[in-house]
RNA sequence: GGGACGGUAGUUCAGCUGGUUUAGAACGCCGGCCUGUCACGCCGGAGGUCGCGGGUUCGAGUCCCGUCCGUCCCGCCA
C-alpha cells in the first residue's frame, strides 16, 4: 500500500518478515488487555488485527491506559517477535512496540459490543448499523457482495449484454405491487412512481434496437417483508435479449448463475442444464412452485388408492372433487404415534384438517388408517410410491389447490425430521409452463396469473380457440434451494395477441391503450420478440453468504415495519414542503 | 390488516404456581491490583419507572385488559 501519514501498513499486513521495520497503523482499538506494567492494544482495520504492546515506562502508557474500546487510533511502532506468539491471528507472530500514539477520534460507550457474534437485537444494530458494519461478518458479506456483483457484471458483458440505466422516478404501473409515489410540484395531484422493475423500460430497449440488455436494477416496491425479502427496495440482475425463445434465455443465464454459484462458494451446483419441472407438477410432486430439490421426497396422488377403501372421510371429500396427496416417509415405520401426531401437528399448522398415516412395520401394518387397507390396497400404494417394509406414508385429503400446498408443508418436515435434506449444495431447477391465466377464488372471475405481458403458448390461436385455464404462458421462475431467485418470461410483442390476451381478463383494447400506452404505441413500430428475467441479486448473496436473512447482506435494510431507524426514515415533512407539493394529510382516526 | 412469540441494568438473559430479602448473573462501564496477555486474571463500585396505561389482589416483574415496540409467519409480493 501506498504510506501515507496515517500508515504504511494495514492491521493485516504484518509478518515475522517485518520485524525490525518502524512502521504506522490506524484503525480502532478493539481491546485492551492491561496487564499493570504492560498494556496490550489489539488494534483493528477491515484487513486484520495487529498486536500493540506498551510499557510502563513508555510516555503513552497513561494515555493508552484511558483508551476505550472503539476509539480510532494512529500508532506509529516497531515491529518485534512476540515472545508468546498465537496461531490463530494472520499477524500473530508479531507485535509493535508503540513509540507514538494519536487519538484520531473517541468513542462513546458502546451500545453493543464489535464482535464477530452480535450480542444484541436488530433493531439496535440497524439503529448503529456503522458499528455493526465493523464486524468481520459484515466486511465479509459485502465485500462477497460486491465480488458477486461484479462477477455477474463481467459475464454478462462476455455474452455480448450492455449495461444500461433506467428511469428512477417514473409512472405508477397499474399491476402488481403497491407503487411509491413521489408528488410532482409542477403538477398539482399528479404523481410519479419509483419503478417496481425496469420491466417496460427495458422491452422498450428492445423494440429500439439494443437486442441485449442487462442492469444492476434497483427495484422499489410498497411490500411488507419476510426473512429473504427486504421491503421498500432490492436489486436484481435485470436482462433482456431480442430474437430469442424460451430455451435462448435459460442458455444464457444458466452458465451466469451455475459460474457465480460455483466461483463463491465451495458446495456442489447444479450442473447446466438446470432440471425444467412444470408448475403444474411442481405443486403435485413438491406442493410448492419453489421446491427445495434438496429434499429428496416427492409427493404422490394417491385418490384412487382410497376408492372402495371404507374410509368414509377420504371417500366423501374425494367424490366432491377432492384429492388425496401421499407424503412418504422412508424408514419410518418404527417411529412413535407421537412422531406422527407431531406431524400432524404440522399439516394442521398449515391448515390441513387432519392427517393421516400408515406405517408399513416389520410384518404388519399399522398407523391411522391401517385397517382401511387390505394387502392388495397396500400393495398397490407401494407399488404407485416405491415404498417398501420399514416405510411410512402420510395423507392429507381436501381441496386440491391447499392440499397440495400443505402436502408440501408437510414433505419440509418430513425431510427434516427424517434428516434426508441434503447439506452443502445448491440445487437450481426452473419452474417453467405456468398458466398464463387462473380463476380469481372469490370473484370468479378469469385473471391473469403472472406478468400479462408474457407470450402465450400456442400465440393468439390459443387464445381464440383453447379454454384459458388451460392456457400455459412462455412464463418461467429460477429457484434454488426453495428461494424464488427471479421470475422471467418471453414476452408477448404482438398488440393483436395483446389485446386478445386483455379481452379475455376483461379489459378493451382502450384500456390497455391508456394503461400501458408506452408499450402499446411502441408495439406498433415493428417490435422484436423478445425475452428475459431477473434474479434478485440480494437472494443470490444471500444464499452465497449461507445466510437466511437477507438483511445480513444489505448494508442499510430497514426493519420489518419499513422504517430506517438510523436515518429516521420515514419522516414527517414541513408543512411549507407540503404546500409546495399541493400536500395534505389526512390523518387515519385513532382506534377502531 | 391478521396470527404466534417476545419486551427486566448500556447489552444479552435468569427470575417457577402471585409473597425471601434491598429484582439477580454475565459482558460492558468506573476505580484498584497485576510484565506476556490475546474472551487476560483478581478485588471493589456505579447502573433498574421490570416497555407504557389501567385492573384484580392484603400483596404484581409474575395474573387480566388495553396500548406501544420487536422477531417470525399469513395476507401482500403482475
Amino acid at each position: 500500500m501506498k504510506p501515507n501519514y496515517y500508515r504504511t501498513h494495514t492491521c493485516g499486513d504484518l509478518r515475522a518478515s517485518d520485524v525490525g521495520a518502524t512502521v504506522r497503523l490506524s484503525g480502532w482499538v478493539a481491546r485492551t488487555r492491561h496487564l499493570g506494567a504492560i498494556i496490550f492494544v489489539d488494534l483493528r482495520d477491515r484487513w486484520g488485527r495487529t498486536q500493540c504492546v506498551v510499557g510502563e515506562d513508555s510516555p503513552h502508557y497513561a494515555v493508552v491506559s484511558e483508551l476505550r474500546r472503539e476509539t480510532t487510533v494512529r500508532v506509529v511502532g516497531q515491529v518485534v517477535e512476540r515472545q508468546s506468539k498465537n496461531a490463530e491471528l494472520d499477524t500473530g507472530d508479531v507485535e509493535v512496540i508503540l513509540d507514538e500514539l494519536e487519538v484520531l477520534a473517541t468513542s462513546d460507550p458502546l451500545p453493543f459490543e464489535v464482535v464477530p457474534k452480535p450480542v444484541t437485537s436488530e433493531a439496535t444494530r440497524l439503529k448503529y448499523r456503522f458499528l455493526d458494519l465493523r464486524r468481520d461478518k459484515m466486511l465479509r458479506a459485502l465485500k462477497l457482495r460486491s465480488d458477486v456483483i461484479f462477477s455477474l457484471r463481467t459475464r454478462m458483458v462476455a455474452q455480448g449484454f450492455t449495461e444500461y440505466q433506467t428511469p428512477i422516478l417514473t409512472a405508477s404501473s397499474p399491476e402488481g405491487a403497491r407503487d411509491y409515489l413521489v408528488p410532482s410540484r409542477r403538477y398539482p395531484g399528479h404523481f410519479y412512481a419509483l419503478p417496481q422493475a425496469p420491466q417496460i423500460f427495458k422491452q422498450l430497449l428492445m423494440v429500439g434496437g439494443q437486442e441485449r440488455y442487462f442492469q444492476i436494477a434497483p427495484c422499489f416496491r410498497d411490500e411488507d417483508a419476510r426473512a429473504d425479502r427486504s421491503p421498500g427496495e432490492f436489486y436484481q440482475l435485470d436482462m433482456e435479449m431480442s430474437f430469442v425463445e424460451q430455451d435462448d434465455v435459460f442458455e444464457v443465464i444458466e452458465p451466469v448463475l451455475e459460474g457465480v454459484f460455483r466461483e463463491f462458494s465451495d458446495q456442489d451446483v447444479t450442473p447446466a442444464p438446470f432440471p425444467r419441472i412444470a408448475y403444474k407438477d411442481a405443486l403435485l410432486r413438491y406442493g410448492s412452485d419453489k421446491p427445495d430439490l434438496r429434499n429428496p421426497l416427492q409427493i404422490s396422488d394417491v385418490s384412487d388408492i382410497f376408492a372402495g377403501s371404507g374410509f368414509g372421510l377420504f371417500e366423501g371429500i374425494i367424490a366432491k372433487g377432492g384429492v388425496c396427496r401421499a407424503v412418504p416417509a422412508p424408514g419410518a415405520a418404527d417411529r412413535s404415534r407421537k412422531w406422527w401426531s407431531n406431524l400432524e401437528a404440522v399439516a394442521k399448522d398449515a391448515g390441513a384438517g387432519g392427517m393421516a398415516w400408515l406405517a408399513f412395520a416389520p410384518g404388519k401394518r399399522k398407523g391411522s388408517v391401517a385397517r382401511f387397507f387390505d394387502d392388495d390396497r397396500a400393495a398397490r400404494l407401494a407399488d404407485a410410491m416405491g415404498l417398501s417394509e420399514g416405510d411410512g406414508v402420510c395423507f392429507l385429503c381436501g381441496a386440491e389447490g391447499p392440499t397440495a400446498r400443505q402436502a408440501g408443508a408437510l414433505r419440509d418436515a418430513v425431510g427434516q425430521r427424517l434428516g434426508l435434506v441434503e447439506e452443502g449444495c445448491f440445487k437450481f431447477c426452473w419452474i417453467v409452463d405456468y398458466p398464463f391465466y387462473e380463476r380469481d377464488e372469490d370473484t370468479g372471475k378469469i385473471e391473469f396469473s403472472h406478468n400479462p405481458f408474457s407470450m402465450p403458448q400456442g400465440g393468439l390461436d390459443a387464445l381464440l380457440h383453447k379454454d384459458p385455464l388451460d392456457i400455459l404462458a412462455y412464463q418461467y421462475d429460477i429457484v434454488c434451494n426453495g428461494v424464488e431467485l427471479s421470475s422471467g418470461a418471453i414476452r408477448n410483442h404482438r398488440p393483436d395477441i395483446m389485446k386478445q390476451a386483455f379481452e379475455i381478463a376483461g379489459y378493451s383494447a382502450q384500456d390497455v391503450e391508456e394503461r400501458f400506452s408506452g408499450l402499446w404505441t411502441a408495439f406498433h413500430y415493428g417490435p422484436p420478440p423478445h425475452g428475459g428475467l431477473a434474479p434478485g441479486v440480494d437472494r443470490m448473496v444471500m444464499l452465497l453468504a449461507g445466510e437466511k436473512d437477507i438483511r445480513e447482506v444489505i448494508a442499510f435494510p430497514m426493519n420489518q415495519q419499513a422504517q430506517d431507524l438510523m436515518m429516521g426514515a420515514p419522516a414527517t415533512v414541513r408543512d411549507d414542503q407540503l404546500a409546495e407539493l399541493h400536500l395534505g394529510v389526512v390523518w387515519p382516526k385513532k382506534g377502531k
